[in-house]
RNA sequence: GGGAUCUUAGCUCAGCUGGGAGAGCAUCUGCCUUACAAGCAGAGGGUCAUAGGUUCGAGCCCUAUAGGUCCCACCA
């Protein structure tokens, strides 16, 4: 057995074996079955526009926690897994692919270029399959589906449908957010506003029929080519006489009506303001209501059109540049003054978006919000940490109507269809027979496509198999955890819940766990233009699945970001390491001994110690999994692995395993408890670092199946051992007192000495009894005896004082009286210091009325305690002062 | 303009319902002790951003201030 585990541990070799394993066994499966409670998830679609980034490492690493620890709970786990098409993105990536091959898309052609980016998708779909297998993800890969899927694009035909019957979609022609380079309009969500250092150039309009001018100021001078009015503030005395007369719009010479408005801002700039109604939103409302004309000034392609007269095809700040330039020769330019502002940019290229007058389809949003927010406000759904449902609510309470259609080819196709004689649109699942207005049998569909949300939106019962009324989906909707990042919680979480009540009349999960973003070392945000992000697969091949998954767990804050650098992955792969030697020890020793369980009266203290640390974290683990503390619950199992479990039991073991002729069955005990503590230890590390946990598990207890299908341990009352503990903790004091003594009176550890404690409480002294011949080996020590009183003990022995008991240490040559002396000074005076804070606490008579009596009761134990340890110092310090 | 969040050891961060300040890394001192040098045993290092308040008691709750980060927002 033991041959079989090298001394150092390596990943490479067992993690791609043991995923193997899993997936032959189809444990990551899971199907109806009524006799077990489910527990869904369903993995937020990574685009399939390139590789996985740290990002998607951590969010997968969290679901598979989860999925993990609730299947070891009993649940019939589902993992649903799946890609999405991102419509946009992906169109973009393929456009400039197919661009460095000298192909045009246009050329090229709707159906070719869809077939140019199905290839596309298999190709990517693929690698992030591939990448996801390295993390150790158990999701179901039977089930894994793709937005644009047979099921999931007739999900998305549905809810057209349905919303568009309901009048909950619509047509309208209404400004919207134009990416002049990706020529398709987007949703206000995507629309990023980044600060950009800009000019206020103030021109001056002058007044028909007056001798006067007007000025107004603008950031967007180009836009003046599209004017139809200027606005004041109704109440505003510098304009009241002009309201109603008429400007003359400069450059392009026409004459524009001078309008009052409450949307004017008085104390703002100059206090009139040039409308644009065809090229921003609140122009566009201010031209409603005073009934102003409409005039776009723009193609597609954001130049000039011939709108703009002589600035016709001018790129537009090109545009912009001449426009300034003129009116500045004909004298209309007053000033330009430094000014910055928000300018609106699309997210996926960064290109400074255009407001624009189209037809687009819209969802109204108000009725259909309205469950949404409900379902946080009365507990329904949750947000982990509750701090983003603020932004949830918030969002959602001034939720506009959402632009879905898209100019571009990759996405679902709009299931609209106008008739080719008269217009009238139908909305429909396929090619409708006949006009229901005019009989006409020719119809071409919509060339939209929709917003890649619209899809995802549905992604949590669309998977399942809805609109069809699936046994899936009875069985396993309403999902239960949601596991994503904050960043997409408008885009994706809100429309989820929204469509979820819409269309299945249930929220689609009753928690939201939210997490941060990866930062760099330097606390960057990842991204590939700048070239810092870190490639979570470099990171396996170099450390190992489980040290990429430990690091990016530990110390993670629910909903916090974190940076990533190397020396975290080291400290966890170490970890791994260490786990992996403890085993390895363990192993070793067991060989193919038949251990004999121990009956649990005839535990020894150590034992007991041990099996009630491990039972409590048990406890504590499992409270802290349910609360989505997962990074709480790593640091607790780390720190019982390797401070308790390895530091202290292991070496506590060693004498009994090493001494088996001496007593067989302590040996045996001692091995049994060893390898009892690490099979849950492992199960409970499992979930965090499956690999290396599920290598061990395999050699250790190779009659169980796997450790991923095991049980997960359950607290037991009967385990705890109040006693045990204390002994240990006792025992603890005193070996690291020794060793300190040892470490600063630089006494080697080949200098052996006899250890002597003193303990008066019997029952203590019964339990260290059975510590003793470990803690000869721990303390460097020749003999530990332990014992009532002092006799026997050379008078200069060097003295520890620990709680309830004193050690003594003979160093004969090495003491020295002055160091011994100045060591025991210190010691008192600590122990003074603690005295009077715990005196100082017990004498407020507030603190013993008011605070909790166990509060109390525990400082006057405290109290006590050090008084007793003082008396012991003061005593032998006296002893040596006068020996001096 | 509104909101969220952060400020804790040299660095990166934990600190769950308020009850004697923690981890990893780094630094320093000893150790190749038959699981592990990716290790073992130790040490040093913090007025928990500042100022008030609530409380018997505050890193934690409240209020203000400063600085950082982020989100939202139609002031041209």
């Amino acid at each position: 057995m033991s041959e079989n585990l090298a001394t150092t541990y390596n990943p490479k070799e067992i993690e791609p074996k043991l995923y193997k394993k899993w997936c032959e066994n189809k444990y990551f499966h899971a199907e109806v079955d009524r006799s077990r409670k489910p527990f869904t998830t369903v993995m937020p679609p990574p685009n399939i526009t390139g590789k996985l980034h740290m990002g998607h490492a951590l969010d997968n690493t969290m679901q598979d926690i989860l999925i993990r620890y609730k299947r070891m709970q009993g649940y019939n786990t589902l993992w649903v897994p799946g890609t999405d098409h991102a419509a946009i993105s992906t169109e973009v990536k393929v456009t400039n692919q197919l661009k460095d091959e000298g192909i045009d898309k246009k050329e090229l052609g709707r159906e070719k270029f869809l077939e140019r980016t199905w290839q596309w998708k298999e190709e990517y779909a693929g690698t992030i399959e591939k990448q996801l297998e390295k993390l150790g993800v158990s999701c179901d890969w039977d089930r894994e589906r793709f937005t644009m899927d047979e099921g999931c694009s007739k999900a998305v035909e549905e809810v057209f449908i349905r919303l568009y019957e309901k009048g909950y979609i619509y047509k309208g022609s209404r400004i919207i957010n134009w990416c002049p380079v990706c020529k398709t309009s987007l949703s206000d969500a995507e629309v990023e506003h980044e600060e950009q250092d800009g000019f206020f150039w103030h021109i001056k309009y002058p007044i028909v029929g007056a001798d006067q001018f007007l000025e107004i100021a603008t950031t967007r001078p180009e836009t003046m080519l599209g004017d139809t009015a200027i606005a004041v503030h109704p109440d505003d005395d510098r304009y009241k006489d002009i309201i109603g007369k008429k400007a003359l719009l400069p450059l392009v010479n026409r004459e524009i009506p001078i309008v009052a408005d409450y949307y004017v801002d008085k104390e703002f700039g100059t206090g009139a303001v040039k409308i644009t109604p065809a090229h921003d939103p609140n122009d566009f409302e201010v031209g409603k209501r005073h009934d102003l004309p409409e005039i776009n000034i723009m193609n597609d392609d954001a130049t000039i059109n011939k709108e703009g007269g002589r600035y016709a095809g001018m790129e537009r700040y090109e545009a912009r540049k001449a426009i300034v330039k003129d009116l500045e020769e004909q004298g209309y330019l007053v000033k330009v003054v430094p000014h910055s502002h928000n300018v609106g940019t699309h997210d996926r290229c960064h290109t400074t978006v255009e407001p624009l007058i189209k037809q687009q389809w819209f969802v109204r949003m108000e009725e259909l919000a309205k469950p949404a927010i409900e379902a946080v406000k009365n507990g329904e759904l949750r947000f982990v940490p509750e701090r983003f449902d603020k932004i949830y609510l918030h969002w959602l309470e001034n939720i506009r109507d959402w632009c879905i259609s898209r100019q571009i080819w990759w996405g679902h196709r709009i299931p609209a269809y106008y008739c080719d004689e008269c217009g009238e649109v139908v909305v429909a699942k396929s090619v409708p027979d006949r006009c229901p207005k005019c009989g006409c049998t020719h119809f071409t569909q919509d060339e939209d496509t929709l917003d890649t949300w619209f899809s995802s939106a549905l992604w949590p019962f669309s998977t399942l198999g809805w609109p069809e009324h699936t046994e899936d989906l009875d069985y396993f909707y309403p999902t239960d955890v949601l596991v994503t990042g904050y960043d997409i919680i408008f885009f994706w979480v809100i429309r989820m819940v929204f469509s979820g009540y819409e269309h299945t009349g249930k929220s689609p999960f009753h928690t939201v766990f939210i997490h941060g973003l990866v930062r760099d070392s330097l606390g960057r945000k990842m991204s590939k233009s700048f070239g810092n992000g870190i490639d979570p697969l470099e990171i396996i091949d170099q450390y190992g699945a489980d040290a990429l998954r430990m690091t990016l767990m530990t110390g993670n804050a629910p909903g916090n970001d974190m940076r990533f650098y190397n020396e975290r992955v080291e400290a966890s792969r170490n970890f791994a390491n260490k786990v992996w030697n403890a085993s390895r020890f363990i192993m070793m020793n067991l060989g193919d001994k038949e251990l004999k369980k121990p009956e649990d009266f005839k535990l020894r203290p150590g034992d007991r110690w041990i099996i009630s640390k491990c039972n409590n974290l048990v406890k504590e683990v499992t409270e802290n999994m349910d609360k989505f503390e997962l990074g709480i619950a790593l640091s607790k199992i780390y720190d019982f692995l390797w401070d308790e479990f390895c530091d202290w039991y292991i070496e506590l073991a060693k004498y009994r395993i090493y001494h088996a002729d001496e007593d067989a069955e302590s040996a045996n005990d001692a091995l049994w408890t060893l390898r009892e503590v690490l099979k849950d230890s492992l199960k409970l590390l499992h979930p965090y670092m499956p690999f290396v946990t599920e290598e061990i598990y395999s050699k250790l207890v190779p009659e169980e199946e796997s450790l991923m299908m095991s049980s997960w341990p359950v607290y037991e009352e009967k385990h705890h051992f109040p006693m045990a503990e204390n002994i240990v903790e006792h025992f603890k004091e005193i070996i690291r007192g020794v060793r300190n003594v040892r470490a600063e009176m630089n006494v080697p550890n080949s200098r052996k000495a006899t250890v002597y404690v003193v303990c008066e409480d019997q029952q203590l002294c019964t339990g260290l009894s059975f510590l003793s011949n470990s803690a000869v080996m721990m303390a460097a020590a020749n003999e530990f005896i332990i014992q009532n009183d002092k006799a026997g003990i050379a008078e200069d022995a060097v003295s520890i004082v620990v709680p309830d008991a004193t050690v003594y240490v003979p160093l004969e040559e090495l003491i020295d009286f002055d160091q011994e002396i100045e060591r025991l000074t210190k010691e008192e005076t600590r122990l003074s210091k603690e005295i009077a804070r715990a005196e100082g606490m017990l004498k407020n008579e507030k603190f013993v009325s008011k605070a909790p009596k166990d509060k109390v009761q525990e400082e006057r134990e405290k109290l006590e305690k050090y008084r007793q340890m003082k008396e012991q110092v003061s005593e032998r310090l006296d002893g040596l002062k006068a020996k001096k």
